[in-house]
DNA sequence: AACACTTTTTTCATTGAGTGAAAGCACCGC
DNA sequence: GCGGTGCTTTCACTCAATGAAAAAAGTGTT
C-alpha cells in the first residue's frame, strides 16, 4: 500500500463535526497493515488538519489509548488491549472456551479456531496453532466471509432463516475456484451441514486449506463455531467426533453459566 | 462492591475539561467486576452529568466502542477488542509466542502463562490452561506485582539495575505469609534467579499456587516472561528444562523478527 | 553549508460544538 | 394513583475546540 492511498482526496472519512468522533476516527486508521503511523500520516488518513490531530492524538496518548515511540510514531496503546480483555467476547466467550479448545487441540494436533458472527462476517476470536502457519487471512481479529470457510458456514447454517436470507441476498464473493457463489448450492450445503452437525470446507477461501467446523449452540441459538484447519489439504473428518464433543460441551458450559443474561430475547 | 462506592463524592475523577478526556473516562469505568453499566451508573462513576454521559456514550456507541443491550445497559464494544488485537503486545508478542507456549503446555500439561512489564506491574498477556482453574487474580489482562509471583520475579531479575532500584524503593505489598517483603531478601532472590536462569515462587501471591518462570530475552533485554503454574502445590522443577527451552527459543525468534525495530536505543 | 522540502510543535483570534439545568417521559413497585 | 428512579430531549449560554499561520526541528540534495 502506497502513501498515495492515504491522500486527502481518498479520505472524505471524517467529515464528522463532533470532537469525539474525530478522536475515535484517529484510532480507526490503525490496522494490521499499518500498526504504527506518524502524525502527518494520521492527518492524511483521517482528513483532519495536522494541528487538530496533534492535539487529539496528544490527548489519546495521555489517556494511554495511543503510544508514541522515540521516533514520534504513534501506535495503539496497551490500555486499549486491556479494555479488549474486558469485552464480552473475551471474558464471556474466549475465557470459557479456552480449556475446550486446548483439549481439542491436544487431541488432534491441528490448528483449532473459534469464531463468532459480527454483522455479516465471521470474526476469529481465537486460533491455536503449534506451528507458525498463520496466513494473514486467519489472524485473530480478522473478518472472514460466512459463505466461504468452515466456521463461517457452520455459523450460517445454524442461524435464523431471516439472517440466512440476508446473507444469501448479498453477492457471494469469489475467493478461489472452489468458492461457492451460487445461492442455490450454498442453501443446499447449509441444509446438509445442519444434517451432519458440522461443516466442511476445502480451498473455498484459501487454496490449500481444509477445515471442518461445528456450531456452539446455547439454548438452540448459535453463539460461536469451533473449527479445525490445516494447510496441507489432508482429510479432517476423522476428528469430527472430537470436534462435535468440544462444541457441544462448550455449548452446555455456556448455557450453565448464563448468569442472568437475557440474551434469549433475541 | 456496593453502588455507594460509585457515589459522586468518591468520584472527583473526571474534573477534566476536555471533551475527549471525558469520553475516554467513560470507557475507563468498565472493569472485570463491572463489565456492563447503566447510564446513571456511568454518570455516578465518572462524576459527569447524565445528559453529558448520554451524549458521549451515544457517540461511543455509534463508533462501536460501546454496545448497548436491549435493557439499555452499556458494555465495551467488540470494536475495542478488535483494536486490542492490533496492539503490539498482541501482534508482535502473543501471536509469535503462541506456538512456543502451546508446545510447552503440551509437554508439561500444566497452566502456562506469558507476562510483560507495564509501569511497575506485570501484566498477563496469555494464559493457557486445560482446566477452568482461573482464580480471578490471574486472568489475562490482570496486573500483578513484580515481587510476588514467578513471572514477576523473572521479569524483575533481568531488568536494568535502575528499574530494579525503583521497584525495590516502593513498599513491597504483602499478599500471603510467604510474600517476600524485605528488600534485602528480594535482592538476594533476584541474584539467585539470574544465576539459575529461572524464578521459583511458592504461595507468595496466592496460597496454594506454585510457579516457575523464565525471562524472554531479546538482545539481552527482558521483553517478557514465560511461567508454569499450578494450584496443587506440587513441585514444578522437573519442567525447568522445557521452560528454559521455550523462553530461549521465543527470545531467539523475536530477535530474528526484529524487522527494523530500533528498540535497542532504550 | 546553504537550500528546498517535509514534519512536528506552538500560538492565538474566532466561533460553533459541547454543555448541563430543567422539563418531559417511561417505567417501576407499592 | 403516587413517589421514586432512570432515560431522553430541549435550548440558551459559553468555553473548549479549531485550524491558519508561523516557528522550530529534522531530512535529504547539491
Amino acid at each position: 500500500m502506497t502513501d498515495a492511498a492515504l491522500a486527502p482526496s481518498d479520505a472524505p472519512v471524517a467529515a464528522t463535526r463532533s470532537v469525539t468522533a474525530r478522536a475515535l476516527s484517529i484510532l480507526g486508521v490503525f490496522s494490521m497493515e499499518r500498526p504504527s503511523l506518524t502524525l502527518s500520516e494520521i492527518s492524511r488518513a483521517t482528513g483532519l488538519p495536522v494541528a487538530t490531530v496533534y492535539r487529539l492524538a496528544g490527548e489519546l496518548e495521555e489517556g494511554r489509548f495511543l503510544d508514541r515511540d522515540e521516533d514520534g510514531r504513534y501506535s495503539l496503546g496497551l490500555y486499549l488491549w486491556e479494555m479488549g480483555m474486558l469485552t464480552p467476547v473475551h471474558g464471556r466467550l474466549r475465557e470459557i472456551a479456552m480449556p475446550f479448545l486446548l483439549n481439542l487441540q491436544y487431541t488432534c494436533r491441528e490448528t483449532v479456531q473459534l469464531a463468532v458472527i459480527d454483522g455479516i462476517d465471521a470474526i476469529y476470536i481465537e486460533k491455536l496453532s503449534m506451528v507458525e502457519s498463520a496466513p494473514v487471512q486467519s489472524r485473530i481479529g480478522a473478518r472472514i466471509p460466512l459463505h466461504a470457510t468452515g466456521v463461517g458456514k457452520a455459523l450460517l447454517a445454524f442461524s435464523s432463516p431471516t439472517f440466512v436470507d440476508t446473507v444469501l441476498g448479498m453477492p457471494l464473493m469469489r475467493f478461489t475456484d472452489e468458492t461457492t457463489t451460487s445461492r442455490h448450492t450454498l442453501a443446499k450445503q447449509l441444509a446438509q451441514i445442519v444434517d451432519d452437525g458440522y461443516a466442511r470446507s476445502r480451498a473455498e477461501y484459501l487454496v490449500g486449506s481444509t477445515s471442518i467446523a461445528a456450531p456452539v449452540l446455547v439454548s438452540g441459538v448459535v453463539k460461536a463455531a469451533i473449527g479445525i484447519v490445516n494447510y496441507e489439504d489432508t482429510n479432517l473428518d476423522e476428528w469430527a467426533p472430537a470436534l462435535l464433543h468440544a462444541s457441544q460441551a462448550l455449548g452446555a458450559r455456556l448455557e450453565e453459566l448464563r448468569w442472568g443474561t437475557k440474551e434469549e430475547k433475541k
